[in-house]
DNA sequence: CTTCGGCTGACGG
DNA sequence: CTAACGCCGTCAGCCGAAG
């Protein structure tokens, strides 16, 4: 049987939560920022169309919005325990609808809307979930329906805000003949370069290669991923969320430097924070990484695993520490960001004590 | 030959 | 005048060492 999968996108998410608490900002531009602790610095996570219509974007650096906005403009830094609360409703609603859902991010997600009654069904709970997420939380977002998880995706995006766009499988082939391979899932800066340098810009172009030609381009699975998706074949299911694989924490220092101790009071600060989740988690770690940004923005990271779990605070930190040592001893470039990440999981504990309990 | 650790890089949100 | 620039998480791919 035909897939019928969605994607639901939360409309400019972090700033629709700022709106829904303090109504009086609704209208004017409102942008939110993810300040670092240097003064003035920092990066646009998200803005209402208001702030777009001024050519601010997400990604954008602070000081480049500033200079794009207008006394109306509406700065706002991210509380992301906020929305995680918000987003929290938004998936109660849609697990109501639907029972195969993957969350992508605090707001995205696709869903299988597969079922014996067809597109017709699956557009009707469309309607449903967009209608209970209004009413219910007074939010709007913008759905994808189609045959697989890029035509979705690709859907979403047609409509926005508070858009539905329906690709029927018969109609996949004219909607990605309309885009360019830019549009394409997992085409970033990088393929893009690549590609245009083959004089390669739409879809249809890109169909009188063959599979090696990608392939060579940007890698075997990357390579034949990109070649079906350019006639859209996209065979990837809505996988119901996996447990982490890592968990991280970084941070700008208040200016670049290479004294050890000062770099090692932000690493603790980290650490405190990552070692509280962890722990609250039940998750137990063996790998242990610092990550540095250079001064030219170039990310740098040192590993090391160990034989059995880490289990104190003060085991995280003197790795970190012994970490830090070696990369000031091999690079001579200045610290500007610093990162502290666990990974190589155990089970869950709980589990664990379960499994030796029987 | 496969797996693992360590690392970089691309990408998405 | 230009360049400016957060904080996550995932996966691919390479290399060398070990099983």
């Amino acid at each position: 049987m035909e897939r019928i999968i969605g994607l639901m996108d939360l409309d400019y998410f972090y700033a629709q939560c700022e709106i829904l608490r303090k109504p009086e900002i609704k209208g004017k531009p409102v942008v939110i920022v993810m300040p670092s602790l240097r003064e003035g610095s920092g990066a646009i996570a998200t803005c209402n169309y208001e702030a777009r219509a001024l050519k601010i974007k997400s990604g954008m650096p602070l000081s480049l919005a500033k200079k794009l906005s207008n006394s109306e403009t509406v700065f706002i830094n991210a509380d992301k325990p906020y929305y995680l609360e918000v987003s929290q409703k938004v998936f109660e609603i849609l697990d109501f609808f639907c029972e195969k859902v993957e969350q992508v991010s605090v707001d995205e997600a696709y869903f299988d809307l597969t079922n014996p009654q067809g597109f017709d069904k699956a557009v009707e709970i469309c309607q449903k979930i967009k209608q209970r997420i209004f009413l219910d939380l007074g939010l709007t977002c913008s759905i994808g329906l189609s045959t697989n998880k890029l035509v979705a995706k690709m859907a979403s995006s047609e409509k926005k805000p508070d858009g539905f766009f329906i690709v029927k499988g018969s109609e996949v082939d004219s909607f990605l003949l309309k885009h360019s391979v830019t549009d394409l899932f997992g085409v970033g800066p990088k393929t893009e370069e690549l590609l245009r340098k083959k004089g390669i810009w739409s879809i249809s172009g890109a169909r009188n290669y063959p599979k090696s030609f990608f392939v060579e381009l940007i890698g075997e699975a990357n390579g034949a991923k990109l070649f079906d998706f350019i006639f859209g074949i996209d065979n990837r299911e809505v996988e119901p969320n996996r447990e982490k694989q890592q968990l991280s924490r970084m941070m700008t220092i208040k200016e670049d430097s290479r004294d050890f101790e000062i770099i090692m009071q932000n690493i603790n600060f980290l650490a405190e924070m990552l070692y509280k989740e962890i722990t609250s988690l039940k998750k137990n770690f063996k790998t242990v990484s610092l990550i540095i940004v250079n001064e030219k923005m170039e990310t740098i990271t040192k590993s090391r695993t160990a034989a059995q779990p880490i289990n104190s605070f003060e085991e995280l930190v003197l790795i970190e520490s012994e970490l830090l040592k070696s990369f000031l001893s091999e690079s001579q470039s200045m610290v500007r960001r610093v990162g502290v990440r666990v990974s190589n999981f155990d089970a869950d504990l709980g589990l664990q004590r379960k499994l030796f309990e029987f």
